[in-house]
DNA sequence: CAATGTTACGATACACGTAATCATA
DNA sequence: TATGATTACGTGTATCGTAACATTG
């Protein structure tokens, strides 16, 4: 599992679509797709159904988008909130 | 960043001692060195203060800190989550 | 000499993108 | 033919571990 592996996983989820997920993430379709297939690899379960149109979440992708979400957004919290400690080292 | 450095962090963190870390962490003390290098270089703060004996966690990592260790546990609770769900699947 | 962390360097593994393939209508 | 995902394959980068280095007592 790695952050660019959820990153992908939860631009797929919205856009429920592989290509403009790709596009979004500045990425071709490829390594998008591997890394679906590695998520649902490790975790042991299908997290999209393939339909005709695209991508649709399962039961189980549904269960991963919520963890995934606080996940990016603990990172983003967590780079905000050092470079805040150490930008008022001095500024007290 | 990735999930492997902010392990290797919250190893550091804990052990206060890189090479007790790597053996934590089943590797060799080069890569542990590296992957604080790369945080601190991405975060654009100093995580720990080289003390002759060890690590000590400088207030940056210490706020920082806090948040690898939840993204860890994140992380964790999306293992457990989309495997209940998809265990359960049929077994009602 | 013994213990700490770091840097240099070569081999391996990972991940990308292009091109080709499969499926649907 | 057009749109969607996937697989095959070559290449560039990242990452590891060994070995060498610097610092401290």
């Amino acid at each position: 599992m790695s952050l660019t592996h959820i990153q992908s996983f939860v631009a797929v989820a919205e856009e429920c679509n592989v290509s403009r997920a790709a596009r979004r993430l500045h990425l071709t379709q490829p390594p998008l797709t591997r890394h679906i297939q590695a998520l649902e690899d490790e975790l042991g379960a299908r997290l999209f159904e393939r339909t005709r149109g695209g991508m649709r979440l399962l039961p189980a992708g549904e269960a991963f988008l919520c963890h995934a979400r606080r996940i990016l957004a603990e990172v983003d919290a967590a780079l905000l909130t050092v470079r805040d400690v150490a930008g008022s080292r001095t500024g007290g």
